[in-house]
DNA sequence: ACCATGACTCCAT
DNA sequence: CATGGAGCCATGG
């Protein structure tokens, strides 16, 4: 288990419709700080079609600039095909940024009881 | 094995 | 408000 296979756990909870920052997926996946490595590891992205990469954007809610399925474009129309609006290649995250704090309350369950 | 790079973000000045 | 530095983990030469 590395810290990549957490990152594309935590993806893979962003529920349809909504989108997450890096650092979500950076502080679900355990390492608040690691967001560069999230980008990294949905770069790589080992898995495509199973992680839902296109539903991460950066703190801005901008677009990836370089999206593994094909591009900017392709994520822009994925996230458009779940009913989020992408302006200028970017999202609003206060319209549309995941609420992970509920997950998080899950995982403090799992590690304290 | 070592050095450099990368879909980012927070902190200090 | 704007600019510069550090942290994180894995990959490639």
């Amino acid at each position: 288990m590395t810290f990549f296979d957490c990152v594309y756990q935590a993806v893979c909870m962003i529920p349809k419709g909504r989108v997450a920052t890096y650092g979500q997926i950076a502080l679900l996946a355990g390492n608040p700080r690691a967001s560069r490595v999230v980008g990294y590891a949905l770069h790589v992205n080992p898995r495509p079609g199973v992680i839902p990469c296109h539903r991460v954007v950066n703190r801005f809610g901008g677009l990836a600039p370089a999206f593994a399925f094909g591009g900017t474009d392709a994520q822009q129309r994925l996230l458009e095909g779940e009913g989020v609006a992408v302006k200028n290649g970017a999202v609003d995250l206060k319209l549309y940024r995941w609420d992970s704090s509920g997950v998080l309350l899950e995982i403090g369950e799992k590690e304290g009881g």
